[in-house]
DNA sequence: ACAAATATAATAGTATTACTATCATATTAG
DNA sequence: CTAATATGATAGTAATACTATTATATTTGT
């Protein structure tokens, strides 16, 4: 995307970081260097440690800003979302006709990632693969709940739910609006995740893409022709 | 599921285990406690020293049937699929029509759990609620490829096969049965998540079942009336 | 310019985890 | 009835996930 909107800043839930990171140098450092290093090790194997070597600090400086790695990646994920919900309003928000707009927001939430220079201390594509294999990871614990009333996963059910909207402006009487939605906002990783992992469970590749299947699903459940 | 057949064993890949759980008391043991304490803390806390507590055994012993909890997840997922598999192939065998075979599937990957008497020292149910949280545990690692060599993943990706096959039958047209299939198959466990933990970005509930969802997903995909 | 406040760094310490190794004892099989 | 095998008990290790304390920078207000 291009450098158009000078003072920008994604908002995430209040409580996800002790230290807002994105008020100094070492926070922005935190963050950036945090999704370099998760994507390298996977989510288990990075620690605070690790990312205080990497960063060229310590240990107990980390933890002044996030509790723990669980936190940090409840920060990352909130902070995908709210750039994604971004990027989907900004794209859709001057479309009225509902296909279109549909088809523009598919588009958004499953085509090709790109860095964003309006934010330079985070590297989109990077945070888009960690996404695929460490998003869930946020949701499926103990503390799901608890923490759902907390507001942590606000944004992501916010987007779902503008998703929903769109689909229900073009079919009102499609009985599945918020499952389809939900549906497609997760299947995009998991086909992403397939097409790099188990090619054999599916179609998508470099030829046939997630974002052209999950268009013809969609246009098939809200029974509108391509 | 009536107690039909005798002798019956869900076969997984070899390689999960050190030793045939199946082939000892103890090592049925360990299968079926794992589910309830796993269901209890949560494949996080989950360890094998507290598993051995409850189990009245030691430790050490757990380690001479599994490597560590990851492989006994492994472990317990092939067994689920396994399970699966068989219900998907008992139950749809005898249907010739393409859609009644597709319908009877969908209903089998989707509807209500029960306990299968035929392997009693497996509690189906809570297997199902674990599998809802952690099965995505199990691939979204470091390791994947290497473990998908080794046939860790086969069975999962059988029933998905098996499943894009049943869709094929039905229109043999439509270009994306296999993300089709594996949308469903993950999705069924993504809806039953959302149901019970954030339930405002689902219409899934006591009234709507992932059945009735997933029914009309597939049947407006393959432009087949319901 | 200087004191006070704040941020960061360095070090140490703790309970738990995820094992491995060894040896003892119980059970089973030939 | 001996030998093999399975299980149990205990100990030990490196790493993890922190907490606490103290020291040293850096920033801010006056």
């Amino acid at each position: 995307m291009k450098y158009l909107l000078q003072s920008l800043k994604i908002v995430v839930p209040d409580g996800l970081s002790i230290k807002d990171p994105e008020s100094s140098d070492l926070g922005k450092k935190i963050v950036g260097e945090s999704i370099s290093l998760i994507h390298e090790l996977g989510f288990e194997s990075f620690t605070f440690k690790k990312l205080g070597e990497r960063i060229g600090s310590n240990e107990s400086s980390i933890y002044r800003y996030f509790e723990n790695k669980h936190m940090l990646l409840l920060y990352l994920a909130s902070w995908y979302w709210g750039w994604t919900e971004y990027k989907l309003v900004f794209f859709t928000n001057h479309i009225s006709e509902p296909k279109e707009k549909l088809v523009k927001a598919l588009e958004v939430l499953s085509g090709e990632i790109f860095q964003d220079k309006n934010f330079s201390h985070i590297n989109e594509v990077s945070l888009h693969n960690i996404m695929i294999k460490e998003y869930s990871k946020s949701y499926l614990t103990k503390e799901v709940d608890s923490e759902n009333k907390e507001g942590y996963f606000t944004v992501y059910k916010r987007l779902v739910i503008r998703l929903k909207e769109m689909i229900e402006e073009l079919n009102p009487s499609y009985p599945f609006s918020l499952s389809l939605a939900s549906t497609v906002v997760e299947g995009v990783f998991h086909q992403q995740f397939l097409k790099d992992h188990f090619p054999t469970i599916t179609d998508c590749d470099k030829k046939l893409s997630a974002t052209t299947f999950f268009k013809s699903l969609v246009f098939n459940c809200l029974n509108v022709t391509e």
